[in-house]
DNA sequence: CTAAACTTTCAGAAAATACTGAAAGTTTAA
DNA sequence: TTAAACTTTCAGTATTTTCTGAAAGTTTAG
């Protein structure tokens, strides 16, 4: 199994960048590597590919797995197991989006939720209450945003997109459209 | 200096969370410190609070300002250096989003673009190319979205939130209402 | 059953990252 | 000037994260 240049350079770049998209250096590789093989890799192309143990493969095809990014994939008459990207680009892409919430802020909601609900003992506490719910209010917008995207799918994205800094104007035209229940017409 | 119990909850979970966000535990800290505490800090007060070294606290305060988080404030009649946070925590926000997507980001889509200016020397390098172009579009997709995000401003955000599933049907109405060039009408 | 062909696990080693504290640098007041 | 009151730097150390490779586990073919 021969790499092409093309490929090699966006792998050893992946891994790079991997610490800073949540996983690690080899994790990295090894997901740029299985995305842009078009053909189904085993364990023992993946290390011998990258250069790094094979107990190390195993355990960065399980965090792949675990973040559904990967699946397995079965060739007739093979013994050993083979390994292919779990979906589209924009599928990767969403799941990378949802795991990543799950652990940038998802346990930060649930910490802001509590001590939301404590009453505050001393003026100190009062302002540092204010600017919680601020913190609060601010990822619950985000996180619900980022489900909304979801759920458009790539081409509505898209359309999206290319409204470019008409957005603002589309939320324009859409109050003036749907009139609020309070303005009686 | 003492903090309450609601304050160190919430800075001990920064501090845990630092690292998922782009910086480390003490960098963390501090800014969830600077950030709940109303009044400005000194280094000394921000190195007795989370008992951390003098220079510790020297480099994170330098990190926390190349992100542009927080910023000096002098107090009359101080000698020593005093800081606060550099804006409302909707400009906190942004500029983190906008520093992780400098670090996260933009040096893919350089790559990127390199690789897709490369003549494919196979077909295995076309279809990597393929894949290639659409981890770009995707990519350019989301930045152009986020900085839409940013100039919008956090009150019509928090519109665009309430319209909930309602983004995509307000879609399809502007699709409606705006006839593209190619349909002649 | 047995052995071959595979996969997983995990203790210890290596590498990367973060922290300390002492020394060097800077600013200000007198 | 000088020295006091601060800040920054950075070599060495501590901590955390990642990786290796050998041992243990699993599956399948015969």
């Amino acid at each position: 199994m021969q790499m092409s240049s093309m490929v090699t350079s966006a792998v050893m770049h992946f891994g790079e960048m991997g610490s800073r998209w949540g996983f690690n250096r080899t994790v990295g590789q090894m997901l740029a590597l299985i995305v842009l093989h078009d053909e189904p890799l085993s364990a023992q192309d993946i290390a011998d590919a990258l250069n790094v143990s094979r107990g190390n493969v195993s355990m960065g095809l399980k965090e792949l797995q675990s973040w559904r990014l990967i699946r397995l994939h079965t060739i007739p008459g093979e013994r050993k197991e083979f390994f292919i990207p779990a979906g589209t680009i924009w599928q990767l892409a969403n799941r990378v989006f949802e795991e990543r919430r799950k652990r940038e802020i998802d346990p930060t909601m649930s910490l802001l939720r509590d001590l939301l609900l404590d009453q505050p003992d001393n003026q100190q506490e009062v302002k540092a209450q204010q600017t919680l719910t601020e913190i609060h209010d601010l990822l619950e917008n985000v996180t619900t945003w980022s489900q909304e995207l979801q759920h458009l799918g790539p081409d509505k994205l898209n359309t999206l997109m290319k409204l470019g800094s008409g957005v603002g104007k589309v939320l324009d035209l859409k109050d003036k459209l749907t009139p609020k229940k309070s303005n009686s017409k």
